[in-house]
RNA sequence: GGGAGCUUAGCUCAGCUGGUUCAGAGCAUCUGCCUUACAAGCAGAGGGUCGGGGGUUCGAAUCCCUCAGCUCCCACCA
């Protein structure tokens, strides 16, 4: 038996468990389960390659860790598919960085297969860190089958289902504005560009009339683009320009004249109503020059530099220029006005840049046809979100879809599979071979590959897919591994990615299997520290999960984070600085916690040893061959309650309460209670065999209390559970079963007078405590209760000792009620205390007055509810009864306080 | 402009289908304790008209309406 140190020391205990699981595949998913073993699967939404471990991956992964744990202990077969993404724009940008630090090259330098070579040795080196953090957290995935989003496996899948999606029409090229992102001279799809507040200003400029007849006034906050003005439009209905529509204005700067327009679109009541129209620069812009058949002319380029249409500025950058065009228009005179202007503006979700609405060649999903199915399935109830209030956000996405650009002119990615000859054929295929087979042309003919790549999020949406090898060689359609896990059970992930990833992949998979991806959709809460603002590295306000896993315990940082992580709303974690480590301290409740079921197992396991129970002796939670003292039945009562809960709480996704209830039973019930009781009656026991009976019991209930906590803090419970049993290395609690729970040791009565027993000693100890006794100090005691409780508290006497730290208390009639004593009443039970401190008189009547007012009110609610006849008439019976309880307890309580007053006034 | 969520003790949050845990927990505060595991602990105590107002009901922290404050998402008024 080993020895137990008295703090408990989580880093050795974590790591030696980790090893161990990992070595016994402990974690691992067959294709098929057992025979008899139902699956359970989750899929972990994989981390970025570049990704490092956040608090929110801690609470996202606490989350998918418990229920994997908890299904495995409920006798499924558990199987959570981990994976790693690519994150094409991330990565891409992170090694150019570094190759522009470290060799001061481009991309450009080393050409395009060089550059994905240095990235691929880049990963190798420096990527997937996160994946190592992940497993401090103790994980239970089967990290055999991780899938990098770029393995030939889950390409193959990309590039089966792009031709698939392009054969069916569905996925299509085209000319059109897209939000550009130039850091990255790359495309962007409409989620990957997030609207910021901005201050700019809002110039109003005279656009003059060829035939000179005055001006037209046009507010803009871009005026560099007014070389790309092929219009000013305004309403149709707007009298105060009705005269002038058809008429040509010159561009200010230029010598251009551009034709006045009417169209729908311009408010007539914003700005001046008079709006200039540049199609390639606003994407509302090029819907109005489409309508008008106007030309679209590009002034900005790739670089967000103005181009040669732009004369005397071209070369310039875009804001750069625009200081320096509003310089010389009000120069030139043509600025009738220039305002402050608060507005927003579409940042790129990466670099923070301002995107560019930029006229290109893209391809695009068409969505809606996938839109409709998906959302049905929500509807339905097929997928189910929980909060349930998601499903309002989903369906307005879904409803207002537009196409997808999937196209991102990155070298990191999926190549796009489409090959093109010199006379402007294209073909998408899964080689240029079979391009060529397709396009029929020979060797001598230049076939070349489209050069963009794919969106990250094209590779992510097929993740229930490729993670089960679907398509793995490009052919095969079905697997085991797909008919027993999909559609899988639960997804975990925040409800920032419910456009990108969740409502992407139930898409794909019903397109692709027909099946919906998932059951259940539990989106988790943001962190925030304590003034309520988002975690990020860049302020410095999010603790290194690996720092609180060393200071805490990763037991402690999981439990810590689910107890305070309420489904659907978010969760502040104060952070202060640790000599430079951004520390969470609300940590140490968890911390505590295993501090405490340590100290419990070190007590249990001194107890069994002073018993001479034998390493490994303890019966199998739940088992016991003894003969049950009340306080045995209560526990156990208890016990079973609590096993009820925890698979209630878990089932309704209310995790929260599950942490509490099991918290709970431990310190509260067993800690504070049990274990306390327990020391009476080991030492009160006759001889060895009723104590090693009684300690095989007490450790039978704190391993089934190790179980029903395993799934949250795995590493703690495996440590004691294998001390406590004397277990071998390759036993494992996280493989065996819950407690089984059964009704029949459920008993709300047994409970209740416990709960009077908790109570009375509760009152013993206040008055002690307001007294002024020392609380060891002894004092005679008696107890009037109930006939029927009598020999209940007869039994309890030398519990009730103990616990109070006093004499035993005597049981006697109301008439035998001591003089001078102390007196309080719980419930049915009246208590004297004889202190031998002096009472305070005044304080004392103090304290019985506002006893007797509490009793009064509780009188007066009752007495008020039963003489109103429609409670009585309308309350369920049992309702009722329990007001006519109230009020015999508040009456009776109120004599006990009189007599105490009365007495008091004795003894002046 | 549209939508969603939140507001309960000094702080962080529970409180599910209205009524026996109905006003709770932890932290913090105060007072005692080296009590046969645990001071990372034990025993006591103080502290809230459940954001304001109205309604439904025999009965509301809980359901409805309304106002206020905070947060987030979506949206093409230059």
């Amino acid at each position: 038996m080993q020895e137990l140190a008295k703090h408990y020391t989580p880093e050795t205990v974590e790591h030696h468990w980790y090893e161990r699981w990992m070595h016994e595949n402990v974690f691992s998913i067959p294709d098929t389960p057992p025979p008899g073993k139902k699956p359970y699967s989750i899929l972990m939404p994989p981390p970025n390659v570049t990704g490092m471990l956040t608090m929110g991956h801690v609470l996202n992964h606490s989350i998918q860790d418990l229920y994997i744990r908890y299904k495995r202990m409920c006798g499924y077969q558990s199987a959570w598919f981990p994976g790693l993404d690519h994150a094409g724009i991330a990565t891409q940008s992170k090694v150019e960085g570094m190759l522009r630090e470290t060799e001061g090259i481009t991309r450009h330098d080393l050409g395009r297969e060089k550059f994905v070579e240095r990235v691929m040795e880049w990963k190798e080196k420096y990527g997937g860190i996160i994946l190592k953090q992940l497993r401090s957290l103790g994980n239970s995935c089967d990290w055999n089958r991780t899938l990098f989003t770029m393995d030939d496996s889950a390409s193959h899948a990309v590039t089966e289902t792009f031709i698939r999606l392009y054969e069916a029409g569905l996925i299509y090229r085209g000319k059109g504005i897209i939000n550009w992102s130039p850091a990255m001279r790359s495309a962007l799809s409409d989620e990957e560009v997030i609207m910021k507040e901005m201050q700019d200003t809002m110039v109003t400029l005279t656009y003059e009339f060829e035939d000179g007849t005055g001006h037209m006034p046009v507010a803009t906050v871009r005026p560099e683009t007014i070389f790309g003005d092929v219009a000013v439009a305004v309403h149709p209905d707007d009298e105060r320009y009705a005269a002038v529509v058809g008429k040509r204005v010159r561009v200010p700067l230029t010598d251009r004249f551009v034709p006045v327009i009417a169209d729908e679109y311009v408010e007539k009541d914003f700005g001046t109503g008079c709006l200039k129209i540049t199609p390639a620069h606003d994407i509302n812009d090029f819907e109005v020059g489409k309508r008008h058949n106007l030309d679209v002319v590009a002034t900005i380029d790739a670089d967000a530099r103005l181009n040669e249409h732009a004369g005397a500025y071209a070369g310039m950058d875009r804001f750069d220029a625009r200081k320096k065009i509003i310089g010389d228009l009000k120069e030139a005179g043509l600025v009738i006005k220039a305002d402050p202007y608060t507005h927003m503006v579409g940042v790129s979700e990466r670099g923070g840049e301002v995107v560019e609405p930029f006229y290109s060649d893209q391809w695009f999903v068409r969505m809606k046809p996938l839109a409709e199915p998906a959302l049905k399935a929500v509807q339905d109830g097929e997928v189910r979100f929980h909060p349930e209030h998601w499903i309002k956000t989903y369906e307005h996405w879904m409803t207002n879809i537009r196409d997808w650009c999937i196209s991102r002119q990155l070298w990191w990615g999926h190549r796009i599979p489409v090959y093109y000859t010199p006379d402007g054929r294209m073909t998408a295929a899964r080689s240029e071979a079979e391009a060529r087979t397709i396009l029929s042309v020979g060797p001598e003919v230049d076939v070349r590959q489209d050069e963009d790549s794919l969106d990250t999020w094209f590779s992510s949406w097929l993740w229930m897919l490729t993670t089960m090898n679907w398509l793995d060689d490009g052919t095969t359609e079905d697997n085991d591994l797909l008919r027993t896990y999909l559609p899988t059970d639960l997804l975990v992930t925040g409800p920032d990615i419910i456009f990108f990833w969740v409502a992407r992949m139930i898409m794909a998979s019903l397109y692709f299997k027909k099946t919906v991806p998932f059951k259940d959709v539990y989106f988790t809460s943001i962190i925030r520290d304590g003034d309520g603002r988002k975690m990020s590295k860049s302020l410095g306000n999010s603790p290194d999960p690996l720092f609180l896993f060393s200071k805490y315990g990763a037991d402690a940082v999981r439990y810590t984070t689910l107890y305070l992580a309420p489904l659907g709303s978010d969760v502040k974690v104060a952070v202060v600085d640790d000599n430079g480590n951004a520390d969470a301290p609300q940590m140490e409740f968890g911390r505590n916690f295993a501090n405490k079921i340590w100290n419990a197992a070190r007590f249990l396991m001194m107890k069994a040893a002073e018993a001479g129970i034998q390493p490994g002796q303890s019966a199998p939670a739940g088992t016991f061959s003894r003969e049950l003292t009340e306080a045995d039945r209560w526990i156990l009562s208890r016990f079973h309650t609590t096993i009820g809960l925890v698979h209630e709480n878990l089932d309704a996704y209310r995790i929260t309460e599950y942490t509490r209830a099991v918290y709970d039973f431990i310190w509260k019930d067993f800690c504070d209670w049990y274990v306390e009781i327990m020391k009476v009656q080991f030492q009160s026991s006759s001889d060895d065999h009723q104590r090693r009976e009684l300690m095989a019991f007490a450790l039978s209930v704190f391993e089934g209390a190790l179980a029903l906590l395993h799934p949250v803090m795995p590493f703690i419970t495996e440590e004691i559970w294998h001390v406590t049993g004397d277990r071998s290395e390759s036993e494992f609690l996280a493989t065996s079963s819950l407690p089984a729970y059964d009704a029949t040791f459920v008993n709300r009565e047994k409970e209740e007078r416990f709960e009077l027993l908790q109570l009375v000693v509760e009152e013993i100890r206040m008055l002690k405590s307001q007294s002024g006794m020392k609380p060891s100090e002894p004092a005679p005691l008696s107890l009037v209760c109930a006939e029927s409780d009598e020999a209940f508290f007869r039994d309890a006497a030398s519990i009730i000792a103990s616990l109070t730290r006093n004499e035993l208390p005597g049981i006697i009639k109301a008439d035998e009620a001591p003089a001078g004593a102390r007196t309080s009443r719980v419930r049915t039970v009246d208590i004297h205390l004889l202190a031998n401190t002096r009472i305070d008189v005044a304080k004392e009547r103090e304290r019985l007055n506002k006893e007797r007012e509490r009793l009064e009110n509780l009188q007066r609610g009752a007495q008020n509810k039963l003489s109103n006849e429609r409670f009585v008439a309308g309350a369920p019976a049992d309702v009722v009864d329990n007001e006519r309880k109230k009020l015999q307890t508040a009456l009776e309580g109120l004599a006990a306080v009189d007599t105490a007053l009365a007495a008091l006034t004795d003894q002046e």
